[in-house]
DNA sequence: CTGAAAGCGCTTACAG
DNA sequence: CTGAAAGCGCTTACAG
């Protein structure tokens, strides 16, 4: 599998590796015809730059380390957005000639590859996706100085893009609240994810707001424990008229053990979501949730980075959420 | 950014760059002591080899290219198996030393892009993830003599491993049939997908072998499309007592058709999916549908690749499906 | 505008 | 068991 080198080019063409070189990357003083004979050279002989020889020289890749931290029950990857935030970066940093390198990190042996990855001068920089409050991960590429934002705030070292998690909450709160109800419990994620605390203290703010008290069970953001805490919240309180999920796939279990009991969704109880999966057009009724703009958040992710690599430090981003009315509140 | 060379860490350690070399690459034949030595200078120093100089002369990256071939529609990076095969290719082959670069190739552009980074050498052998029967990339690098096999059979040039689609087809048929339905119309998916193509053939064989007679509409593998055909299938045959749709997306849109038309499922009419994803335990009813071991495919589509580089020429691989019954049929 | 030469940071025969 | 030297395939000042 032996490759024409630059030298072959050269040779082929009658000039210096030197010219070659030039042409190859683009640069403008070559005379057209010597350029045109080394171009004919290059399409002749199928020749393509070694990647190795020209980083160890230029120190630069054009690559970019997509790094999805993954906690260890798989909350991050198995989640319905984890494919979407993954491709939506993909191609937009491809667009900016920008190759991507995926690295799943969730052990601390994986922690460690992808430090010596990364150190090692594989990639220009790091495009973090990690949910975790307590991830070591930034803090490990933070000290070694690696150009890097998070998409999802994770640590103070870095700059991150993030939705506005307490505004959404809040937002789906108002909504509730707006409709007559007076018993509002909300189905919490876990309390180690920062969005977690965040759609919490949105619940908060929004209840309180109202005068109302508040009411709240503990889940993980898994579709069982959505129903488990929707078991206890109606065990806490028969009469309770609505319930806001801290994410969609809480809001389906809730769903499935409000229609066991017997209640009436949203008559007796109105139910709201958070994150917009997929299978929130699909459930009965079809699920009210928060969205969270997933694409445009991975787009500003990818700016970020881009804008740190040209003009150094930059300010972290949130974004907006809004609502999408269905027919479960 | 400037970090230690090989240089430096000989330096500190009063021996040679060769020494140090044999120490970081594990060769047996070093002292004791001076391993000692060493390795205490590249701990202290914080040495990691430089990728592009190791690479350039060992030839080798210990990275492959896990290639998703997505048609244009994003029929592939979409499905909600996207990112299960991909974290679990990504996870066997970290367990295996390889470094996994994420590429998505859905252009014309993009498959060239793909094309150059590997035979640039960046990586020693791709992973395509290719369901799309007419797909380029195959051939394109195949003639490149690239190490390469595929997740899903996409082409004779390449060693693939693929669910026995046929068989799976079969099997959810042949369990409609044995519930005594008689009127087992399908769903199929987009025909430019080989996938799509053996689902049919098993539907048809089955269908056949019971001397029933076929009844079909296309579909494309979407939610949508599935409600479309089951509307036209209903509009065919009033009597139409099940349908085996080749995906279980297209089983849930037709789900809701069925119920908007005002039939029972399974009662009236029977409903089989394909895939079992994650959606298919929400439906009501819960889906009745073929799983495709996709996890364990993964895993043998990796080991393939790794035979590959041990062993050279391998031979593709074909997985039994099995039926798991729920509700609908 | 073009070429000769140095050098990027490693590994690997080859001597000793 | 260890070291000096060559070389992997490029880019980039430096002359001319």
């Amino acid at each position: 599998m032996q490759r024409p080198t630059l030298d072959a080019v050269a040779a082929r063409a009658g000039v210096s590796k030197s010219t070659v070189s030039r042409v190859i990357n683009g640069v403008s003083t070559v005379a057209p015809r010597i350029r045109e004979a080394v171009l004919d050279a290059v399409g002749e002989l199928g020749y393509v730059p070694n990647a190795a020889a020209r980083n160890l020289v230029t120190r630069r890749t054009d690559a970019v380390a997509l790094v999805v931290s993954d906690p260890p029950k798989g909350l991050v990857s198995d989640d319905p957005l984890f494919a979407a935030v993954v491709r939506t970066a993909s191609r937009a940093l491809e667009a900016a000639g920008k190759q991507v390198v995926l690295m799943l990190a969730g052990s601390d042996e994986s922690r460690e590859r992808v430090e010596r990855y990364v150190v090692a001068g594989h990639v220009d920089g790091v495009m973090l996706v990690s949910l975790h409050g307590a991830d070591p991960l930034p803090y490990m590429l933070a000290r070694k100085r690696v150009p890097m934002v998070s998409f999802g705030r994770s640590s103070a070292a870095v700059p991150y893009v993030e939705n506005d998690n307490e505004g959404g909450a809040g937002l789906a709160v108002r909504h509730l609240l707006g409709l007559g109800r007076r018993r509002v419990a909300t189905i919490t994620g876990p309390m180690d994810l920062i969005a977690s605390q965040e759609r919490l203290a949105g619940y908060n703010g929004a209840v309180r707001e109202a005068g109302c008290r508040s009411m709240m069970a503990l889940g993980d953001f898994t579709r069982i424990s959505g129903a488990e805490a929707m078991d206890q919240l109606l065990q806490d309180d028969p009469q309770l008229d609505a319930v806001f999920a801290a994410n969609d796939l809480m809001a389906i279990g809730a769903l499935h053990v409000l229609r066991k009991h017997g209640r009436r969704v949203p008559d007796d109880v109105a139910v709201v979501g958070f994150d917009d999966i997929e299978a929130a057009q699909y459930t009965a009724p079809p699920l009210t949730t928060v969205r969270s703009p997933m694409d445009a958040q991975a787009l500003a992710t990818v700016e970020l980075l881009l804008d740190l690599f040209e003009e150094g430090a930059q300010e972290s981003v949130v974004m907006p959420c809004d609502l999408v009315i269905r027919e479960s509140a």
